[in-house]
DNA sequence: ACGCCCTTGTGAAGGCATTCACAAAATCGA
DNA sequence: TCGATTTTGTGAATGCCTTCACAAGGGCGT
């Protein structure tokens, strides 16, 4: 019972890129989506000064199953030595190669409240070849602040900036009511990968990729499952918590490994 | 190309509830995704004062194909007429039931960062059955303010408010170095449902769920499958942009359909 | 009452993705 | 040089989910 994998998964933009890019063989959908958390595991050893990991301990770190990896990593080629296991930093590279990290790509984020201000600030956004190019609001309090060293401009320059940005991708992060106006004005100006916090479904021509970040989802998604568990086993589950509380850092193998399904 | 579908499908926490709850036909964790969504879209029905709706509308509101939705509700039972539709009020009633959503949970929410205030301030929490019991951060500068009715709460009280409040799901909202050592000392206090926005993969006991929202995947993903676009015609995007500006509010069907695959 | 039309509910088929399990490759020690 | 050992890369099998396509069911007009 867990969610990594599923998540991930679930994650992935639809089809329709099988037929592009090359003669390479395709990628799943579900692969990209997890290569983005080999990369992060993949940066966490780097920094710990590891030089050659296993698919088997790189899948612990990622949380998933170690043939599932290693398939993963057999689309991208044979960057794999048989007997010893993967560069690290060859890895890394191939990946964020594959993901498109290396050219990098402005961003535009609308939206500035508690939620566009975290988002501004989220480290991992300059550290992997994300840019911020512009920040849009539509409350007159807020346009014109500096925010991370960039002034916060009204949302009715969004064309015009979008356009002479190149803005490649755009995160949206205002109230729902605005979402989709806000989404229109985007595609218009260009955009055609957006990233949407806002709770709506929005509406795009078809060569336009939108993810959805919804938070509602995900705590209805935790609640059915917690229904169920409440509902059956009202005594394993004071077992749980009385008999065998759970020992943190206690390393053992049964427990890290229980992300990996 | 569109992300809608699997990004519902991957969230799916995993399996092995599936031989639980009764001995109703167990339902697919893909379709429970996709439940909360239906949800959403049947909540601005009721606001409109529409009383039934037929698969085939409401699938276009939620972005999805109309059999697959059809498919889903069939796990609930059922609830439509043949030749007229849903009934919207009994169908959203039903959905709310089958997530859990009748009986009201707990939350606690540690984090109080741009983020957590974010979450904090997100309507769809009170409104949708989830109550926050709880607000935690380490910092002292802001244990001891008030938040939405809310005081801030040190840390160090986690494992006994959890514990008192009988929290049954926990939303992880702090940096990534603190995130496995937070989510432990749930676990301990007996949480088994956690939304964790740290970007690291959390180690849990297989009685725990986690479900992850992870910013820089979801960047990276739409990085993925913009690189594959500006690869393959440049030429195509040219005529996009400068030929066909898309028109918003077109109403135009084959435009609000692109969400449905 | 009856037949027409609409829409649901669902077997069956097909497509992806995961998992299994093993042959192929590479190192290391003797 | 050779065999033992380790770990990759991948065909094949399995399983889940989606999509198709249609029979069954229900309202409505006449």
């Amino acid at each position: 019972m867990t969610a990594q994998d599923d998540q991930l998964d679930a994650v992935g933009v639809n089809a329709d890129q099988r037929s592009a890019a090359g003669a390479e063989r395709p990628i799943p959908d579900a692969t990209v989506a997890r290569l983005a958390v080999y990369l992060r595991a993949l940066s966490g050893l780097v920094e710990t000064g590891i030089a050659t990991v296993s698919s088997e301990s790189l899948a612990a770190a990622a949380g998933v199953n170690s043939a599932k990896l290693r398939k993963d990593l057999s689309y991208l080629g044979s960057y794999g030595v048989r007997g010893v296991g993967y560069d690290v930093a060859l890895l890394l590279e191939q990946i964020r190669a594959t993901l498109g990290l290396n050219e990098d790509r402005a961003v535009a984020l609308i939206g500035v409240g508690h939620l566009g201000q975290a988002l501004a600030g989220y480290a991992g956004f300059a550290t992997r070849g994300f840019q911020i190019a512009a920040l849009f609001d539509a409350d007159p309090a807020v346009v014109g602040s500096q925010l991370r060293g960039l002034r916060v401009l009204h949302v009715d320059l969004l064309e015009q900036v979008v356009r002479a940005e190149r803005v490649a991708i755009a995160v949206i992060a205002v109230p729902a009511a605005g979402a989709q106006d806000v989404c229109n004005r985007l595609v218009a100006a260009g955009v055609t990968s957006i990233l949407n916090f806002a709770p709506v479904v929005l509406a795009v021509p078809a060569h336009v990729d939108v993810r959805k970040v919804d938070l509602a989802a995900e705590m209805q998604i935790l609640s059915f499952h917690d229904s169920r568990k409440s509902a059956r086993a009202e005594d394993a589950q004071a077992r749980f918590s009385d008999e065998q509380p759970f020992r943190p850092g206690s390393g053992d193998a049964s427990v890290s490994m229980a992300a990996a399904k």
